[in-house]
DNA sequence: GGTATTTGTTGCCTGTGACAACAATAGGGG
DNA sequence: CCCCTATTGTTGTCACAGGCAACAAATACC
């Protein structure tokens, strides 16, 4: 039996656990070592979680059951003994990610393993309203529904949204290059597709996705940092939980203030990381307006330009800093970059690492990873996926799942 | 039955749930909230855990034989049809808090139930090695039992240093104005009075202490900030979980770097808050050194030299910067502000709020509390005591609690 | 004093995981 | 090739803990 070590904190909810909680906290755990995990034998099931054999072998059978994972006999080879079956989550369950952006709208496939199975972009010459995004994406969802074979269900949509979120209720307070002001995109979304929707912020999700997925694999501690053309976003996991804040606007990471500088960010705070690490000051170095970030990353890597190097060096300090006020606060076991602080990162990683250590106490950054995105940009995808699949995870015996035809209209 | 709800995170252990593991749990969450909130009719129990009626009984009888709790007829007046009983955590357990400082260690009897029992203060000459504080708090502990009830029992020693702390063996990592190096202060305790100890930095037990009983009473997400003769030590619950980061020394917030100063910390880091908001600049200006913060705090508040005012206003903004920094980060419900923080706030509270909006975006500051400490220096002895009560409220059942003879040595 | 309301108590029921015994399947050694 | 060991799946039984209903107890209100 694995030991929770619960110090001095006591346990999070004050909710008493009776019996139909037990069951669905057991069926949720293995729903959630197959959701991050993928394929897992049988018999780690047991090991990991501490239940009894019978009692795993009556848990992934409802769950099979419940038609959201498979058991094979696939061979995991090796090893004395009778071998043990093989688990998956189902590839027949899917869940819509809607990512709302400047000059185009995307929307994904992604199954309960965390693959995008599809996936399409409608560009915009402006950003969209909110009620045209929630079109947008109505229509792009229905197009995908007609590739995919008739017994996918779906688990619901995930939108990820670069601004601050109320995910009570999916309303986005905020979304300042959207200029999205109380916008309700999730009810909106729900309306065109008839399918339940989640919303949250873009950097909250993508950390999740590189925890779950990514560079951040089985960290309890981890703060993720992306960059692209709306500025700097972040996200933290705290203990393995994502940290949101008490209204849900927290880790704003973007904006914290590190240096006296004048320069301020698209919201008017000065001195701020997204202020002094700018992709824009970059591009006009490189004279390069309107690149992608895949067009810029080439750019950094290859440049020999001393006044671009200059910048990008000044930049790395700054980010740095920035990241040694994190490593200060959370301590965490890997700080994972994304877009074009991830380019500069990999243009001079020991300057990056230098500034990082100048900024914090030894004992914050020692053992301190400091790494690449390995999802890129599936990382928003696929973390916008599992907003969907989240109560499906955590209560997979009592949430519904929805056959294509409840989209087609 | 309260709603747990579980966005996207998924559970933070991954252990089962099996049969033993809910009768703990259950025990647990009664203990918790007798702990949290002291006395409490067994009606709210039922209605707060969701447990039925019956199995609240149960649970309380258990607890009551295991003579942790108490259980009386005390009329809590008022509503119709028949009083329910009251339960109280029991008077007869406590724990001992040892606090360690450069001029004096103290050690408390806390009881369960929150309150300091009885206090002694060795004061010493110079900083004591580690040795030797474990000397003096075995000594105090044992003069302490003199005055106890014969019945009362023990449920462990508490420990707060002013330093980085490695919780799992509770071991002193560094303690810079103590000048201990890892110094294994839990095992010297333990071996000067038989009796099992934990360990943890003083700012963060006192967060606890403030999250549970103090000002932060009921916040999910608050922050606290403590600042001494020691600097500045800061603590933070995230969905009332404290945060510790992956090594255990997060949260050191004394340590982040807000401004470009040169003006260096205890730590050597330049521009961090601890560098800007100096107890020792506040003393020089009174000329007043070597005084306590009771002191200070006087002068402060009955100042008029111009000078000084300035001072003040500058530290003043300054930690409106660090405390805006942190709420873009945490977006938190509370800050609580201890020792000379609480000083220069309550002299002028508008301005450290200026500052405070200055530096986060309104996302992060609407609806904010700034407070001061409600504990004062208790904080430090209660969450102490907490470490070591903290094993019997997590398993009542399973945890051993010692008797006064124990410890006569 | 009667009624409605709330809570404690008791006995019984049910769901869920543990456990043990057996079957199934693998590798290794003679 | 057979036997032994090791591991895992399966099945039936068991025990425990919480739910539930009925009743008793204690209060307020009319």
């Amino acid at each position: 039996m694995i030991v929770i070590k619960v110090l001095h904190s006591g346990p999070a909810s004050s909710a008493g656990q009776n019996r139909e909680n037990i069951r669905q906290h057991n069926l949720s755990i293995i729903m959630n070592l197959l959701y991050k995990g993928g394929t897992l034998a049988r018999s780690q099931l047991t090991s990991v979680t501490g239940l009894n054999r019978s009692t795993i072998s009556d848990l992934v059978v409802e769950l099979e059951e419940l038609g959201i994972i498979t058991q094979s006999e696939a061979v995991t080879s090796g090893g004395v003994g009778r071998p043990s079956l093989s688990v998956s989550p189902s590839d027949n369950i899917v869940a819509f990610a809607v990512n709302p952006e400047i000059d185009a709208t995307t929307v994904a496939v992604v199954s309960l393993s965390g693959d995008i199975v599809d996936k399409r972009r409608y560009p915009t010459k402006i950003q969209p309203a909110a009620q045209e995004a929630a079109k947008i994406a109505g229509q792009l969802i229905k197009d995908l529904i007609k590739d995919l074979p008739a017994k996918t269900r779906i688990a619901g949509i995930g939108v990820a949204v670069p601004g601050q979120i109320r995910i009570d209720d999916g309303v986005v307070r905020l979304a300042p290059h959207l200029n999205w002001i109380e916008a309700p995109i999730a009810a909106m979304i729900q309306q065109e597709t008839g399918l339940p929707t989640w919303v949250d912020n873009d950097a909250t999700v993508s950390c999740m996705a590189e925890r779950n997925f990514g560079s951040g694999r089985g960290a309890s501690h981890c703060v993720y940092l992306f960059a692209g053309s709306g500025g700097i976003g972040g996200g933290v996991v705290v203990s393995g939980v994502q940290l949101r804040g008490a209204a849900g606007y927290g880790s704003e990471l973007g904006h914290i203030q590190i240096f006296d500088s004048k320069k301020t960010d698209f919201s008017g705070l000065p001195g701020t990381l997204e202020a002094l690490v700018k992709r824009d000051d970059l591009l006009e170095s490189f004279k390069l307006f309107g690149a992608t970030d895949d067009e810029l990353d080439v750019e950094i890597a290859n440049t020999k330009d001393p006044k671009v190097i200059k910048l990008i060096n000044n930049q790395l300090d700054n980010l740095g800093r920035g990241i040694g006020v994190l490593a200060t606060i959370f301590n965490p076991q890997i700080v994972v970059l994304e877009g074009f602080l991830d380019s500069i990162f990999k243009f001079n990683k020991e300057r990056l690492l230098a500034s990082v250590h100048a900024s914090s106490l030894s004992s914050a950054h020692d053992g301190l990873i400091v790494s690449s995105g390995e999802l890129g940009t599936k990382a928003v995808l696929v973390g916008a996926a599992g907003l969907a699949f989240a109560p499906l995870i955590s209560n997979p015996s009592g949430t519904e799942i929805y056959k294509l035809s409840k989209v087609s209209a």
